[in-house]
DNA sequence: CAGTGGTCTAGACCACTGA
DNA sequence: CAGTGGTCTAGACCACTGA
């Protein structure tokens, strides 16, 4: 079978499940204007009766657009079409590794620097650890295609990666090592747009007033700290994209 | 009854909600390292008996942590735990007019011009239109407490919006009226960090080297482009931030 | 073949809202 | 009170994988 056949096949069989049509009719809908903002939408028992189908089937197409934020649900009152407002799109964050690799460059990391520091004041907190401790710090720069694209300045709890200044991070990046040793189960960052460091600037090859990419990004597990990355990239070397579709 | 026993109560309900517990049971053993990524997980039949409950429920735990992206589950095979790697954050870009009140502050916009232009031969093909054809024109610099936070180009689709010059600007941002009038349903940006041009330099009171954070947005709803938005944000003024958290 | 997930049904009890 | 969504059960048929 040509594989024509077999992706739209596979299609049809997806699109022809109840729970998927009933889902697509309720979307084409809002997308459609056809229910604007805060409109009331059928109940689960009009569906059930207009599709012919049971209630499960109902609820579950209407679960699923509630979780994708296309509708509020009430108890008691009835479902409601979202704000589309809020425009919210999922935001990747790859290794880098990863991201330079399925582009079909060349990715290669030089290590500047992989060491035991004792642990500054002002990082402390953020790390869950008390001034003083001893905490691993690495400077890696990253190149694509040999062009410097990221440097990386990484703070880490040896208590949760013991082994971390032992890695070979011309072979593995840090990113990808500590996905291994500590599940990553919350992370927080900001993006911005700043200038580099001297050193910065200097390891990046770049000058001293062109502006970067900035993305500064704590990781957390079971509320125990486990790194803390600057990552910087010349402005016109790198971007974020995204897309947002419902 | 004090607030906090009902928001226990409605917490201990929502937890005790039989498909919560066993999703629940699940995450725990993903985030302690239980089941390492691609590790196999319970059965769906393990679940029924080892929780005493019926199928459905045991499926619509595992559905949703499929939807999280926390396992993988294969017809024939079973489930498996992700790997966790690609952090992806749900990204909200949200009305700049909502976003500085919620900060309690002020906002005001200042319109330098809203125009019909003839679309060039750049800016058709990604806005549906033909070169030459009119295209709306909207040029607004955004303060916040008196300070440009941002500056925003924007091209409208006349189609979509055929009353996108007769709008007040100081009164309502671009956005909030886009999305009234043409309900929001695709878009693709890319961030990146660049300089203003000279122009919104000039605007922004900023110098042409500061550093930016630059969004360009295009909106599209059933294949047709809506707007076409630059975005220009002094980086020193400006950050976006994002939290990850299964 | 036995075991897996994908989906559905027809019924049930409940909590909640507003009249 | 009637109507809404929140959730569950016990069963069913199916497609798929690997032995």
């Amino acid at each position: 079978m040509p594989p024509s056949a077999a992706a739209s096949d596979a299609e049809s069989r997806a699109t022809r499940a109840p729970y998927a049509r009933v889902k697509a009719f309720l979307k084409q809908g809002l997308s459609s204007g056809r229910w604007p903002p805060d409109a009331l939408m059928p109940s689960e028992s009009e569906l059930v009766s207009q599709f012919g189908v049971s209630r499960m089937t109902v609820t579950r197409a209407l679960r699923e657009l509630q979780s994708e934020g296309l509708v509020t649900r009430v108890q008691g009152l009835g479902t409601y079409a979202a704000h589309l407002a809020p425009v919210s799109s999922t935001l990747t964050i790859r290794d880098l590794h990863d991201e330079i690799a399925a582009r079909g460059h060349r990715h290669h990391a030089v290590v500047h620097f992989a060491r035991e520091e004792p642990c500054t004041a002002m990082l402390a907190p953020r790390l869950g650890l008390t001034t003083g401790d001893p905490v691993f710090h690495s400077l890696i720069v990253h190149y694509e295609n040999d062009i410097a694209l990221q440097c990386e300045d990484r703070y880490v709890n040896p208590a949760c990666a013991p082994d971390y200044l032992t890695v070979d991070f011309t072979q593995t990046t840090p990113t990808h090592y500590l996905l291994e040793v500590a599940p990553l189960w919350e992370a927080q960052y900001a993006i911005e747009s700043g200038n580099a460091t001297a050193q910065e600037a200097r390891l990046l090859g770049i000058g001293a007033r062109d502006p970067c990419l900035i993305i500064v990004r704590r990781t957390v597990n079971h509320n125990v700290p486990i790194t803390l990355a600057r990552l910087v990239h010349p402005g016109a070397r790198y971007r974020l994209e995204g897309q947002f579709s419902p």
